[in-house]
DNA sequence: TTCAATGCAAAAGTTTTGCACCTCT
DNA sequence: AGAGGTGCAAAACTTTTGCATTGAA
């Protein structure tokens, strides 16, 4: 994997250790944290860093293209460091959000919005449902 | 199409002129407003409405299975009369909100997340791009 | 050294809440 | 008459902004 301070350069970023903090948070979870939690877990080893700073590092990340932002009805966003667009599921019990990743449903979509007269940019297909953790209960 | 005042009724609503200028305008209209275009169309002709009154009456309405709340990545979010879970398409230019209607996919979701171990309530594919209108420009 | 990033605090924007008054049933 | 709804204002919450200080190059 490559080095996130290697990357950040690459994208004309200065490197910051909140800013390498923020990325690395990003990339080593599946669980899209939003602001607020992203700044909570890295608080601790991070002691001067501020909420307003994720956010400002976080908008940067966005229109550079380093992560995306997603919004699965929740008050605040979540953040993902996959930039392809994919689909999630929503669990309607616990909340967690997962990941899918089926190529079939990229291909569908293009081939129907042809039909619309619309050109597709990015698409995001949300599940709500319940996670098999939230469905044993 | 069935009454305004009957529907209220029915879910046990009181039925007030606001309830009422609420459930009209969203069904009504395909265009997905957020609660202050709500609020801003409706006042003229409802002076004495609030914004506090809108926000309430929407909740009651989501509640009740009346309406559902949409979320484009907007700050605000918007309400659609259709209960159907069903897909959109964003414009990326003129932000415009449009429905699409297709069963296929309705299948092949829940198809796929039968592999997944999660068990659908609900679904929501939105497709960002650019609307017939903005292309041309 | 210089320019950009940070942190703080204040502000902005959306949504919720408390409460006195009003209105539907 | 009584339960519940409305409107106002204040509060809550997320996100943005301004600015003095700090830090990366």
């Amino acid at each position: 994997m490559k080095e996130t301070t290697q990357i950040l350069r690459e994208k004309g970023l200065k490197v910051t250790p909140q800013r390498i903090a923020v990325y690395n948070m990003l990339r080593s979870t599946t669980q899209h944290p939003n602001a607020e939690t992203i700044y909570k877990t890295l608080e601790p080893a991070n002691p001067t860093m501020s909420l307003a700073t994720v956010y400002k590092t976080l908008d940067y990340f966005k229109q550079l293209g380093l992560v995306q932002e997603l919004n699965v009805g929740e008050p605040s966003s979540r953040y993902d460091a996959v930039m392809k667009c994919h689909p999630h599921t929503v669990c309607t019990v616990c909340g967690c959000v997962r990941d899918l990743d089926m190529e079939e449903l990229t291909e569908l979509h293009k081939k129907l919005a042809q039909q619309l007269d619309f050109e597709v940019e990015c698409e995001q297909l949300i599940l709500y449902g319940k996670c098999a953790g939230c469905r044993g209960n």
